[in-house]
This record gives C-alpha cells, sequence and structure tokens, in this order.
DNA sequence: TCATCACCTGGAGA
DNA sequence: ATCTCCAGGTGAT
C-alpha cells in the first residue's frame, strides 16, 4: 500500500464527521447504519457485520489525483502533511442526516449522547464480536416516534425536527438514492426544503454521505478559516454574514478555486484548525 | 434580502 | 452552590 493511501483512523473518526465510534482496547467500533464495523490500524483491517461490507472508508477514491488536485493551495497543502490519513467517509445516509440535524447548535460530545441514546430506545440490538450495540434506527421507527421518547433522548428543540425529517424519509418525498444520482444544486434544494436542515447541515449530509465531494460546510469553523486565512482570495465575501446569498456565493468561488474536490480541502482545513485550537498556548501558523 | 432572536441541553468557567 | 456563556444552526419575525 503507498504512503499516501493509508487511512489514519485515529485522525479520520476524530475529525468531526461521525459520532458513534468507541476506541476499545486499540480497536475501533462504529455504527453505520444497520452496519457495525470493527477496524484496526496495523495492519489495517476492516470486519464488518454484514455479508457484503459498505465501502466506508471511500477505499477507491483515487487519493494521488484528490490529493494533488487541492494541494494546489499551499495551506491545504501543509494541512494534508500535518495531517496525512485524514479522509472523508461514506455514511449510511439517512444516520448521517438524523445526525447532522441533531448537530445544530449543539457540542460533538452532545451530539454523541443524544444520537447513543436514539440508537438504544429505537435501534436494534446487535450482538458482534463478543460486543452488544445498538445499530441506526430504522428510518419507520423514527418517523413514527412519539415526540416524548425523542425529547428523552436530549434532543430538546431537535426533536420535531428528527420526527418530521425522518417522516420525509418515510414517505417517500424525498429520496436519498435519487439525490446521488442528481447534482449537487438540486439535491441540495431537496435537503433544504427539510424542516430542520439549512444550508450547512445540507453540505454534511452531500458530502459526507450522498458523493457530493464539492460540497463545502461552512460553520462557524470553516468560516473563521476563511477570514483568517483566504479574506484577500475571497475578498468582499467573508467579511458580511453568512446569508443564504452570501452562504450560495462563497460556494461557488470555493469551488471556483479549490475544484471538484473541494469537500476534502474542507475536511484537512478544519482538522487543522481544531487541531490548532484545541492545543492551547501553542498556536503557530502552518506555513509563515 | 437581511438582521435579530429564541431555542433544549450539558459542560466549563466565573 | 448558582449563574453565565456557549457549543460544528435553523426557523420565525
Amino acid at each position: 500500500m503507498q504512503e499516501f493511501t493509508r487511512i489514519n483512523l485515529d485522525i479520520t473518526i476524530n475529525s468531526g464527521q461521525v459520532f458513534l465510534w468507541d476506541k476499545i482496547d486499540g480497536v475501533w467500533y462504529g455504527v453505520n447504519g444497520t452496519e457495525i464495523l470493527r477496524v484496526k490500524q496495523n495492519p489495517f483491517d476492516i470486519i464488518s457485520s454484514q455479508k457484503k461490507p459498505s465501502d466506508f472508508f471511500r477505499q477507491e477514491d483515487n487519493m494521488e489525483k484528490i490529493l494533488n488536485k487541492i494541494s494546489r493551495d499551499n495551506l491545504v497543502r501543509s494541512a494534508v502533511e500535518r495531517f496525512p490519513g485524514l479522509r472523508l467517509l461514506r455514511q449510511d445516509p439517512f444516520q448521517c442526516y438524523i445526525s447532522f440535524i441533531c448537530s445544530s447548535n449543539s457540542s460533538i460530545q452532545n451530539i454523541k449522547q443524544m444520537l447513543k441514546r436514539i440508537c438504544q430506545k429505537f435501534g436494534k440490538k446487535m450482538d458482534f464480536d463478543g460486543y452488544e450495540f445498538f445499530a441506526f434506527p430504522a428510518v419507520e421507527k423514527l418517523a413514527k416516534a412519539n415526540l416524548k421518547d425523542l425529547l428523552s433522548c436530549g434532543l430538546g428543540f431537535r426533536a420535531k425536527y428528527v420526527k418530521t425529517a425522518a417522516m420525509s424519509v418515510h414517505s417517500d418525498a424525498l429520496e436519498f438514492d435519487f439525490l446521488k444520482k442528481t447534482d449537487y444544486k438540486s439535491a441540495k434544494d431537496d435537503l433544504k426544503n427539510i424542516y430542520g436542515i439549512g444550508n450547512k447541515v445540507a453540505d454534511c449530509i452531500l458530502l459526507f454521505s450522498l458523493e457530493k465531494l464539492e460540497a463545502f460546510p461552512i460553520d462557524r469553523w470553516t468560516q473563521r478559516i476563511l477570514q483568517k486565512y483566504y479574506s484577500k482570495k475571497f475578498f468582499g465575501l467573508i467579511e458580511k454574514s453568512l446569508t443564504e446569498k452570501n452562504y450560495e456565493d462563497i460556494h461557488e468561488k470555493i469551488v471556483e478555486y479549490f475544484g471538484p474536490y473541494a469537500g476534502y480541502s474542507q475536511q484537512f482545513l478544519y482538522k487543522m484548525e481544531r487541531d490548532l485550537n484545541k492545543k492551547n498556548g501553542c498556536e503557530k501558523p502552518l506555513i509563515w
């Protein structure tokens, strides 16, 4: 295996994409829809609870090409060098959809707790590799859930979002298979029609589960990154507040600049900035 | 089209 | 102990 294609599990799993993963005795276990995964770093090894495992780690992506392309930007290039093995993941669409609806105005710790409780309350219990897991609930389960039960998972004001959003999928008003096939913009418009989904959450779902690698979610961190390092490149756009139209304008410029794999560059920049911020006191710039 | 504000909850810091 | 602030936003005025 070539160096540039080697996946780093710790970095990837702790990059804000997934929430239902735990490391037990040095081995990663995670929930992806109804699939439970067991993944070891050394030697790299994946065991799935399913006969036909999903390609969760996007192992067929041409990383040489992608990293080459996004590394045209100097800051991204240094982030790629600093976090080798960071990858985008291919998540179960429904789980990803609900996960990021829950993420709104919440912390990662809190999101993890909400999702864990949702699985325990509504998901199927599964034995795997000597441990007990709860799969992510079926669409129907959440579509027919009582608001009260959702509230007991700690969702707060997101409970009504989750219920309504699950109903939209259950009634086929929203079809993930179709969204995968259609183009970025129309898939995004469809997602944004769902109660509880705005620009940022839509982009996360598109990037992490619906094959839209040009999606570039802009949250507080990303916004900070753009203001801090790219204010000259995107002059006049990122100083303004993140309104509907402004978000679209920025995305247009982003794709123009970073290219069709803009989502990958976002992931590296995001990871870099979070990491930089975590270690207080040793804030030093990457490239100058 | 844009700015403000409320919103559940849990953890951190005063 | 109690309070305040804020966290990977969104929807309603």
